[in-house]
RNA sequence: GGUUCAGUAGCUCAGUUGGAUAGAGCAACAGCCUUCUAAGCUGUGGGUCUCGGGUUCGAAUCCCGACUGAAUCACCA
């Protein structure tokens, strides 16, 4: 039972027995104690100053009278309406005991349930770059997060592998690209192809040029310049699968594919099961076509077909253009109904940017109106923008922060900090690398997640992201410490484990450490309540702040005292578990040393 | 224009269901390495929590109204 539990039953009874009244849950308010005052843990009394007809600082001394019986609480004082609990260092010593026993500690009961996370879903026609990194990580961590808390979760991205936008690309590649491949060029395959994109969108525009400067207007040069209708003539080839457009199109699709996995697995995030928009749109117009005979949506004249939104407060909406070819929602559709068939889920999550919270709103009644049971109660986790000090980014102007040129930057400058720190006669190169990368990508992967995700953020690519203070660096440099004290005390042969029961007085430093892992299972269920990575990043900040104090104050392996020497090592060890664990759920490495 | 979200220190961000004198980091300044890793620790300065009302013992937090910014309302994805 936590501490939190154990006070309210506690209080209530004392309110009881004080005032014979029974006090709801949600009356009991308990907080943290602030560091000025002594005490671990505070009720706030105010709820029962009425009640009691008595000032707020009696009411307090007498619930304190009446807590101080109890074995755990050994001292209160009351300050205005609040009370404040000191709590008996025997029930800390037994807490930090039981944390050391358990090996999985944070990890919550097992739900019998299965929740499906999609997340990435690319574009088949540009590389990655820092919008889909945020999206990424948020949508890993959160993996990890549910399955702490106690979800089966399969992790799955649906690619979009075609359409319009893929045949520029293809166009661009088969006109000026004279046979270029990845080998050729040396040019990873999602960079090589996202070069021709560009190159398309420049060419584009000439032709628009020419064209406006031969008097048209530009809204018909843009629909009439040739390589426009040369990429829809594609497009259409395609969906009639003809035989040499779908060959160019696999092929250089593999090449992006290749790219693409270079960069996940370098991030860290996998997909469990990964669905591609090419097998699922067909799908979905049968879907849709089923709609439209069961009179959940309708044809207009023109043959396009419509789902009427207006009595849910929305608009209407496209399903079906009226050339017959399909549109993003009705792709959304058929891969909702494939995967379905494929896990009995219980919980779907779309992790996708909040520009797209009309679309899963309408997305939630469409699926909910083709008689799926799971439409209704979809998750859209949607996240905020990553934004550039001048704004947006955007693909085909050029200003994106590119996933894997950032990933390098990072890893280059974690590089030149360990050099400068560490005797580099006693590291090997191998050694040097693997931190450099573990702490380049800790820093980017902190500096993303700590932000609330459901607000837009900030990233000035002219300062480079901190490797201290408030980052993912400092917490391993706090874990990459207590791992040299275990070794050295593994070394000494000192055991965390004292030969007689511990009970004394404990330092400040090492109650408030417990008191903080203690929080831990709590955290863990906050961040899966709330989808929010940033509730695990304050911890772990916190957490590490509290050790690093604890280390400066107080030595561990130097202390005369061989119960408290014990101690400390069992409460830095339960330190860096906990830490390694929550950014763990982040999919932050941590290093043994650094 | 409708809808949704946001506005906290010079900058980037925290602030659990309303609780005590609103917190970190960066940047600035001043200290601490013969002692378990100084990517650390300690201290100083820095605030009209956008503004105005309201609710109450108590509001950055809840309600209403302004202002500012973002997203969205496509036969784009």
């Amino acid at each position: 039972m936590t501490l939190e539990q154990q006070i309210t039953s506690l209080a209530k009874a004392a309110v009881k027995a004080l005032y014979d009244v029974d006090a709801a849950d949600n009356q009991i308010q308990l907080q943290k104690t602030r560091p000025e005052f002594e005490g671990n843990i505070t009720l706030v009394v105010f709820p029962f100053v009425k009640l009691a007809r008595k000032a707020p600082a009696q009411v307090a001394a007498e619930i304190g009278k009446e807590l101080v019986k109890s074995d755990i609480v050994a001292k209160y004082n009351a300050v205005q309406g609040f009370l404040n609990l000191v709590i008996d260092d025997a029930f800390w010593i037994k807490q930090l005991e039981a944390i050391d026993a358990d090996a999985n500690y944070g990890q919550q009961p097992d739900r019998h349930q299965l929740m499906m996370v999609e997340y990435s879903s690319p574009n088949t026609n540009k590389p990655l770059h820092l919008g889909h990194v945020r999206n990424n990580l948020l949508g890993y961590s959160i993996a990890r997060i549910q399955e702490a808390n106690g979800w089966k979760v399969v992790k799955t991205n649906i690619v979009n592998d075609r359409g319009i936008h893929i045949c520029k690309s293809m166009l661009a590649w088969l006109k000026f690209g004279n046979g270029e491949t990845p080998e050729s060029s040396g040019k990873k395959g999602d960079h090589l192809i996202g070069d021709y994109y560009v190159r398309f969108d420049k060419e584009y525009k000439a032709q628009i040029a020419e064209l406006m400067a031969k008097g048209m207007d530009e809204e018909t040069a843009k629909r009439e310049a040739p390589l426009m209708l040369e990429a829809q003539d594609m497009l259409r080839k395609w969906e009639a699968n003809d035989p040499e457009v779908r060959a160019l199109w696999a092929k250089m699709n593999s090449w992006v594919y290749a790219g693409f996995d270079e960069t996940y697995k370098r991030m860290g995030v996998s997909f469990d099961k990964i669905y591609y928009e090419s097998n699922t749109y067909l799908e979905g117009k049968s879907e849709v076509e089923k709609g439209l005979a069961s009179g959940a949506f309708y044809r207009r004249e023109d043959g396009s077909v419509w789902a009427d939104l207006t009595k849910d407060g929305l608009d209407e909406k496209l399903l079906l253009r009226s050339d017959g070819t399909s549109v993003y929602m009705t792709q959304d559709i058929g891969t909702a109904k494939l995967r379905f068939q494929d896990y009995p889920i219980d919980k779907m999550v779309y992790v996708v940017g909040n520009e797209q919270e009309y679309h899963f709103k309408v997305l939630s009644i469409l699926l909910d109106r083709l008689g799926f049971p799971f439409g209704k109660e979809l998750v859209h986790f949607s996240y905020g923008m990553v934004e550039l000090p001048n704004g947006k980014m955007k693909s085909r102007e050029g200003t994106v922060v590119d996933a894997d040129d950032l990933m390098d930057k990072m890893v280059e400058d974690a590089k030149e900090i360990y050099l400068q720190k560490n005797d580099q006669s006693s590291m090997s190169n191998n050694q040097c690398d693997e931190v450099a990368r573990m702490v380049g990508l800790g820093a980017l992967k902190y500096f993303i997640l700590k932000v609330d995700p459901r607000k837009n953020m900030l990233f000035n690519p002219a300062e480079s992201i901190d490797f201290n203070g408030n980052t993912g660096p400092f917490i391993q440099y706090t874990f990459a410490r207590i791992q040299s004290v275990l070794r050295k005390a593994e070394a000494d042969s000192v055991s965390r484990y004292p030969d007689i029961p511990v009970s004394r007085d404990l330092d400040p430093k090492e109650l408030a450490l417990i008191q903080r892992l203690c929080d831990y299972p709590s955290t863990v269920r906050a961040a899966g309540d709330e989808f929010s990575p940033a509730i695990l990043c304050n911890y772990a900040y916190a957490l590490a702040c509290d050790f690093n104090s604890f280390y400066h104050d107080l030595s561990i392996l130097n202390e005369p005292d061989a119960q408290k020497k014990a101690l400390r090592l069992l409460l830095a060890a339960n330190v860096a578990k906990v830490l390694k664990n929550a950014m763990g759920l982040l999919g932050i490495e941590m290093p043994e040393r650094m």
